[in-house]
DNA sequence: CGGACAAGCTGA
DNA sequence: CAGCTTGTCCGG
């Protein structure tokens, strides 16, 4: 008797059953294979978890109702089963990650492909197979913002026995490279079915990390430190980590391309850095307005700015990372804050209205101590930051959303970092308020920071470049190490003394942090037997030595009857 | 999660 | 005491 192991797609219920496989059956069933079964007189898909299970004396099992067609082959399943363990979640949400949209049947072998003789050359390819030799960990090859990566992967796809798995942050930068490969006549998986059947490269985003490719011969991870990479969801996995795990285990090397690494990548990977001209010619010319002398009241467009918006030919971006439009007003009259008269929290202006974002409240923009019907801006939001630069700069000016469709056709755009996110190129990037982004109150502030200006250098072009743009930065912070580094073209010291506070604090890399919160945290804080402190209500920060400890007390402690969302490696903070 | 079943509440 | 709500349990 042929018995399996599923695990029902039934979140909130992390349990595994067993079914007999039914004799008729032609289709394969393996660990991986999706399958319905009847689950306390219902009809619920599932995976199949582990193959030819002993069944336990006495137990009445009932068949598999009906085969879905496959799922991830059985080295990913063990690949998500790692991942649920590491970022302390259910297994099912990521054999979801795992596993194809639609029933696929069979998977698709690729026709043998003709071998490309293309010699490679250039300083990127050398060093990325020098990269591709390091054995054992994932190496990270550390490369300017304005560099073409293709080379990175025609590389590791000339050395490599087996199929290549590349990761980008974004399924748009994915499409793009997909499109390169395949004018060069590199067959490129365009299916799930097809990566599965072992093409030669599969490009994709966060969830390609999971791809059904069998046994790889390299791994690729683009612009490693994108926080693009880190889910979303419940288990908020981190794809580049998971890729180097997959690769690890696959004994082929991964390597890992970004402009600035983060400080984890740094402490755990080897990393290769670019001969010094090279990479400093590929960051973006940086301009920085010191606004130290400014007065305050001048806000956020100095004379410079202005002048030098009118004077760029082509797009310019503004970014202004505060979304809204007014987000904190004062009575001007008596001067009083307007604020929520249920929560008492800053009021915001949406629509001609007050709105409370913490409680929802609305009422009309009348100041609550004195009456008065004129209210001051004191904090304003990137919405009144489009309104008055189209009156300052006498030209139209559009704002982008991160939800919007379409980004407007106008020369001048503003937006919040999302922004950055929805424009390709542009001659100038101009952050009004750099200061939000240097003082942001969070350990990996420096990282964030440095991340936006990589972002920003890519639509601009490196230095190098002729006819390259700028990158503009607005601050009264104008000596922060930041744009030291910046201007250098050489992240690596201020990397290098990140990790080495880091060190000093005990912080992560050089621990392991994990975020509990909901009604049932101090309950599961309790049983972790870990140190930790309560951060808010109901949120708990534990900490353990290393990942080890933390995520073995975290699969092993029973989870509390009441709701608990966990975090591991908490972003930001 | 969602069905089954038991205990609790209401109204005639 | 039927009829309905609410809570708890449990699935192969």
């Amino acid at each position: 008797m042929h018995v399996v192991r599923v695990l029902p797609d039934v979140r909130a219920l992390g349990r595994s059953f067993d079914y007999t496989v039914p004799e008729a059956w032609e289709a394969p069933v393996r660990v991986g294979t999706r399958v319905r079964i009847s689950l306390h007189g219902r009809r619920v898909g599932g995976w199949v978890v582990h193959d030819d299970v002993e069944p336990e004396a006495g137990m009445d099992l009932k068949p598999l109702a009906k085969h879905s067609g496959m799922g991830p082959p059985p080295h990913v399943v063990a690949l998500a089963e790692w991942a649920a363990w590491r970022w302390a979640g259910p297994l099912g949400a990521l054999l979801s990650v795992a596993s194809p949209d639609r029933v696929v049947a069979a998977p698709e072998t690729p026709a043998p492909a003709a071998a490309s003789g293309r010699p490679l050359e250039g300083a990127l390819a050398e060093w990325a197979a020098r990269a591709l030799e390091a054995p054992g960990r994932a190496s990270l090859l550390r490369v300017p913002p304005a560099t073409d990566l293709l080379p990175v992967v025609e590389v590791a796809l000339a050395r490599s026995g087996g199929p290549v798995l590349v990761l980008v942050p974004s399924v748009g930068w994915a499409e793009r490279m997909r499109a390169r490969l395949e004018r060069r006549g590199v067959p490129v998986a365009r299916s799930w079915a097809q990566a599965a059947g072992g093409w030669p490269v599969v490009v994709g985003s966060r969830g390609a990390a999971f791809s059904p490719a069998p046994r790889l011969g390299a791994a690729v991870v683009h612009d490693a430190h994108d926080e693009a990479y880190r889910e979303e969801r419940s288990p908020r996995f981190d794809a580049a980590r998971v890729v180097a795990e997959r690769a690890a285990r696959d004994g082929a090397p991964c390597l890992c391309t970004s402009a600035v690494p983060t400080v984890a990548q740094l402490h755990e990977w080897s990393v290769l850095e670019l001969p010094a001209h090279l990479e400093r010619s590929g960051w973006p010319r940086l301009h920085v307005i010191d606004r130290r002398g400014d007065d305050p009241r001048t806000g956020l467009y100095s004379e410079e700015l202005v002048r030098m918006v009118r004077a760029t030919v082509g797009r310019v971006v503004m970014v202004f990372n505060r979304r809204g439009r007014v987000r904190l007003l004062a009575c001007g009259r008596c001067g009083e804050l307007v604020r929520c008269e249920t929560c008492g929290r800053a009021m915001a202006e949406v629509d001609g209205m007050l709105a409370c974002g913490a409680c929802g409240a609305q009422r009309p923009g009348v100041c609550a101590a004195c009456g008065h019907l004129v209210l001051k801006a004191l904090r304003v939001g990137v919405s009144r930051v489009r309104e008055e630069l189209e009156a300052l700069l006498g030209t139209e000016v559009a704002e982008v959303s991160g939800t919007e469709e379409a980004v407007a056709e106008t020369r001048v755009l503003v937006g919040t970092e999302a922004v950055l996110h929805r424009v390709r190129s542009a001659a100038m990037v101009a952050f009004l308020d750099f200061d939000l982004h240097l003082l942001a109150p969070r350990l990996s502030g420096t990282e964030e920071a440095l991340a936006l200006v990589v972002r920003a250098g890519r639509m601009v072009g490196a230095r190098s470049a002729s006819g390259s743009g700028m990158v503009v930065v607005q601050t009264r912070l104008a000596d922060h190490e930041v744009l030291g580094a910046v201007v250098s073209g050489n992240p690596g010291p201020l990397l290098d003394a990140e990790l080495a506070l880091r060190r000093e604090l005990s912080l992560p890399p050089f621990a392991a942090l994990a975020e509990l919160s909901g009604p049932g945290s101090a309950e599961l804080f309790a049983h972790l037997g870990l140190e930790g402190s309560l951060v808010a209500d109901a949120r708990w920060l534990v900490r353990a030595a290393d990942h080890r400890v933390l995520c073995d007390r975290l699969a092993e402690a029973p989870r509390p009857r009441e709701r608990v969302r966990v975090v591991v490696d908490p972003p930001g903070l």
